[in-house]
DNA sequence: TCTAATTTTGACCAATTGGTTAAACTATAT
DNA sequence: ATATAGTTTAACCAATTGGTCAAAATTAGA
């Protein structure tokens, strides 16, 4: 498929991606997408009416791409430990491919948090959260994970993944100074994540 | 000390302060600024040359902060359990007071990495790892951390502490349909990430 | 008190920004 | 072929932006 080919919205939708997820919203700008998509800065606004439209569309995109990879966890047949297991195998490898995505979700809903409210309305966490303690209620109970406990736990296992690609600036220039590869790091943190969280839970039997 | 009293670039630094760390670099405006500290636009280039300048020694002031509350743990003559447990006290309770810190810094860095460079050249962590190494050498081969792994473990620890900040923006609306309180979230977290790690390295023995 | 230096101000500027518009171009259907 | 609708473009605009400057106000030193 050439360039030309490619529908012109599709073009733009695309260049604006890359434009806003380097730069934010604030820093992007409407005439550098239009280079990146090779067209006339006018076009933006004949297909998406004005950068917050076009913002909203490359945000509700994204965040609905980084939510949705939270979900197949609750679905598959696996004891909790495989769960935790397959987790971090397949979200951490999700933000090895995406490695830019955390810093700009966070970033940009920190920055205008109303945007997230109209996306997570329609996501009944709770529900989640609920077919967790059903489908694993004696290994909660053996691991004394009360509905309480059960929110700091979920956020325990997010944090532990999503937080380097946060930190990835910092991270990679740390790294530098000490002879430690970031990929290499992010490989190895798959099962060390995993058995780390598993061990914790392990020992509060 | 009434608000004329102070002196005026004291007061530019504190407003710029406020109105960096919550519209970021690219957001925010010189006017804005000038209107918080109550005073003509021009000052802010007559006590600081111009945006950048302004924007560096807020960011390098904040970040210097921020680092220098990782520092106190290889201090403190405590076991390693207790020294984790003094972590997540201190670092969250820190965190609690200056809740908006984190996103701050990790997006600011992520937008420009070159300015975190400058500021790391001088901090050697290797040099308080090894530290750390030094300090408990029996529990740290009791619980199989090996040399390899102590990266691993730091930055869960990190993880664990400082991405419930950077993700306030979406948990906080996340909380508010489950009905749980962020600020009581964070204030059971000191405990909770405490006796996570440390469980979890004890299983690993 | 008078003078010189410092601090503060408002008016101003060039560049950039998101956005508009009318004209030009292209494709499609009759 | 030609009219029509959809697409693309260049020129343009008003508002905003970081920054300058000379004059005014204040302070400090003699």
């Amino acid at each position: 498929m050439t360039d030309s080919d490619r529908q012109t919205e599709e073009k733009i939708f695309e260049a604006a991606t890359d434009v806003f997820v380097e730069k934010g919203m604030d820093g992007s700008r409407m005439q550098d997408i239009a280079n990146h998509a090779g067209i006339n800065k006018s076009l933006l606004h004949y297909y998406y009416r004005s950068k917050d439209h076009l913002f909203n569309a490359v945000f509700e995109k994204i965040a609905d791409e980084m939510f949705r990879k939270f979900a197949p966890v609750f679905d598959e047949n696996l004891s909790l430990d495989d769960k935790i297991r397959f987790f971090f195998r397949e979200h951490i490898g999700f933000l090895q491919r995406n490695p830019r995505l955390p810093a700009f979700l966070l970033n940009e809903i920190n920055r205008n948090p109303g945007r997230v409210k109209k996306l997570i309305r329609n996501v009944n966490v709770n529900k989640f959260w609920m077919m967790l303690m059903e489908q694993h209620p004696d290994e909660l109970a053996e691991y004394r994970i009360t509905k309480e406990l059960l929110p700091q736990l979920m956020i325990t296992i997010a944090s532990i993944s999503v937080f380097p690609f946060a930190a990835r600036g910092i991270l990679e220039t740390l790294f530098e100074n000490m002879d430690i590869d970031f990929d290499d790091f992010l490989e190895k943190r798959k099962e060390f994540a995993a058995t780390f969280v598993i061990n914790a839970l392990k020992n509060n039997k």
